[in-house]
DNA sequence: TGACTTTCTCCAGTCACAGGACAAAGGTGC
DNA sequence: GCACCTTTGTCCTGTGACTGGAGAAAGTCA
């Protein structure tokens, strides 16, 4: 099958396709309704892009009172590729281009073993999908990874988890490979569009995204476009310090946040409370499997261990500290708060929130919602998809 | 005289304007290597601008090896009007339309005194000015008050330390007394705008702004453009909490940045200082006049005393751990640090310096300049006028 | 069945703009 | 002093973008 090779000709066209994609189906009335432009303007463009291919006219719509209309759509073959790859897992989804998940995997792969073997998986997965009959070939991958990136090369910079990746063209190799173009950003800012595009984050202009997983990081978007920074590494919390003279933490500093709170020093922590018999839920849990990570604290918490909830309270304490300043800073319209631990829910949330109203301003945090991220693993893969759907359809 | 009336017509001229007002005179020629028209489209857009009277033709050019060209430039009887508002002070300045300044006055005030006692002495001072014969009247005002502000609507919104201010309508009640446009912002985000016209930050298109002295702001540039907040107090860094359980702050909270370190923090540990006899330099200064400031302080440790340079770096690391977080956040191209105790120079900034390299991920500080403001108090007003002038010089 | 509404198409007129021809005004080399 | 080149600026015409109105198509409602 042929896929998507044309590209809208003007900024009239961009706002059509991103409208439909938004939107769903629209007849020409209702696009015109948004758009401010005539409708003979409206009619010609829609035409220029039916002949393209890129939209479809098909059937017609309920009348509204008078003559029934075209629906017009994108065209219903498109298929966009989501990749979020993670410290520990690779998520990979095939989604229409209304941006709806219709299908998606789920694999265990550690990001350490280097852009080869991940990328091998990648492409096994988008294999395996296509296999299922969800896809014939994709006309665009957006990939998130779990480190700064040189947004218009898709390059990661000094990723300090993903030794081997520094510099290595993701872009340019999974362009080749997969045969259609790609973008590459930083998994936390992906989450942050996904949840923008179809969660939590819907019709918000600015807000921060923290995602705490193995790592602890925060999506900006300023404006409705996420901000990035000067050498792509904006909203890397990870490593603000919040005790002076604290813990060590790998980056070589002592007291960051991710030494205190993060996928992988709450399961240090609650494999310490077991070893020292602080808490039984998690020493029986931690009997059974030899190890102990963030579900087991989420389980052991949700029995009502004390221990459990403490450490949680513990880390939440911690993270709305830094995010009560980022608040103060940034004044944001909502903060969301996602990734892996979210599995903590309520008790984190509270903590969080407890910090944030409590040290910012109130004039800051008056009409400041903090929620949780309503779109759970899917967020990062939406957010592919919508990255590199909003770079085909801008003008070529 | 009648005053600036029109405005420009469209984008084009807009862009004209800003050019005119940020290179100064330039020929048609010229004009068009910059915007990316033709010759004939340009030539149309400079005559109607000539025809509303917003930019005059005077004189001819050398020759560049040809026909000598017309020089077009910005009305020379255009005046702007800066005023920076400070806590304990007031600054006026006029400038002509390409934001040089021509006047300058500085006079003590309160800003407790209210919105009328102080809007009494910024007309006696553009009164004064005017008098001086440097302007025959204003075409636009742009005004900095040390506290958040309603943006579009140019009214402060619960500003801490202005006590009757909180919804006063400034940017309405000065535009009638003034009888000119006015657009009222942060102080703050005047600084930024002033060192990004004229100052440090020229071509910088991401930075901070760090403002220290009665208090700590942070102006945020986001893309060449200032960023508010969704309620207009972002940048509002003086209440991040440096110490948990820490000293008592005005706001009501503890340990906050400014409870350490600001124009009156450091007045204060100054004074205990001397008051126990830490520091004979201080005390003898103490003594002279009854009280310290900063500028005290400033003049104690260019004579090399000890205490006041531990105080000046103890404030500087306290700073320097706040601006440490923000740039791993914030990943700016530049930080700028101003403000009234910027006369503590170099021991502040290298304190300051010290705590970011250290504490900041490496991607973030490899190439990230810190550097002081360098247009002192005149970056407030210039900051002003320039805000009006992007205001004048946008479509109607 | 007629009046009214909504949707969509067609067409003519207007405006924005580019690009070439040309005029004006200077420099340079012989 | 003259021919020739460069630079600047103006004029003019053709093209494409866009608007708004007329009218056709297709429906609803009384």
């Amino acid at each position: 099958m042929r896929r998507m090779t044309a590209r809208p000709a003007n900024a009239h066209q961009a706002r059509l396709l991103r409208l439909l994609r938004d939107g769903g189906p629209n007849s020409r009335a209702q696009l015109g309704d948004q758009v401010d432009l005539s409708r003979s303007k409206l009619a010609v463009e829609v035409d220029r892009l039916l002949e393209t291919g890129l939209v479809v006219a098909d059937g017609l719509a309920a009348s509204r009172g008078g003559r029934r209309s075209h629906n017009i759509r994108l065209a219903p073959a498109l298929r966009f590729l989501g990749v979020d790859i993670g410290a520990t897992s690779i998520d990979v989804a095939v989604t229409n281009a209304e941006l709806e998940v219709l299908g998606h995997i789920n694999q265990p792969m550690d990001v350490r073993e280097g852009p080869v073997a991940v990328f091998e998986q990648v492409l096994a997965m988008a294999a395996k999908l296509r296999a299922s009959g969800l896809a014939e070939g994709f006309d665009g991958a957006g990939i998130g990874v779990p480190g700064p990136v040189r947004f218009p090369e898709g390059v990661p910079v000094a990723p300090p988890i993903m030794p081997g990746w520094d510099g290595f063209p993701v872009r340019e190799a999974l362009s080749q490979d997969l045969g259609c173009p790609v973008m590459v950003d930083n998994d936390v800012n992906l989450m942050a569009m996904g949840e923008q595009h179809a969660g939590v984050a819907r019709s918000v202009g600015d807000f921060l995204c923290v995602k705490i997983g193995t790592g602890i990081g925060c999506g900006i978007v300023v404006g409705g476009d996420v901000y990035r920074g000067t050498t792509g590494s904006a909203g890397d919390i990870g490593h603000i310090q919040v005790e002076p003279d604290g813990r060590a933490c790998a980056c070589g500093n002592k007291g960051c946040l991710e030494a205190y709170f993060s996928g992988a020093a709450l399961a240090r922590d609650a494999e310490e409370a077991a070893h020292h018999g602080r808490s039984p839920e998690l020493s029986t849990r931690f009997e059974g499997s030899g190890r102990l990570t963030a579900v087991d604290v989420a389980a052991a918490a949700a029995a009502g261990d004390a221990t459990a909830l403490d450490l949680i309270r513990a880390g939440g304490n911690r993270t709305g500290q830094v995010i009560a300043g980022l608040v103060s800073f940034f004044n944001p319209g909502l903060v969301v708060i996602g990734g892996g631990v979210t599995g903590l829910g309520h008790t984190l949330l509270a903590a969080i929130r407890t910090q944030v109203y409590r040290q910012s301003l109130p004039l800051a945090t008056g009409n400041l919602p903090i929620v949780l991220g309503e779109l759970g693993p899917t967020a990062g893969v939406i957010g592919g998809a919508r990255l590199i759907s909003d770079h085909l359809f801008s003008p070529a």
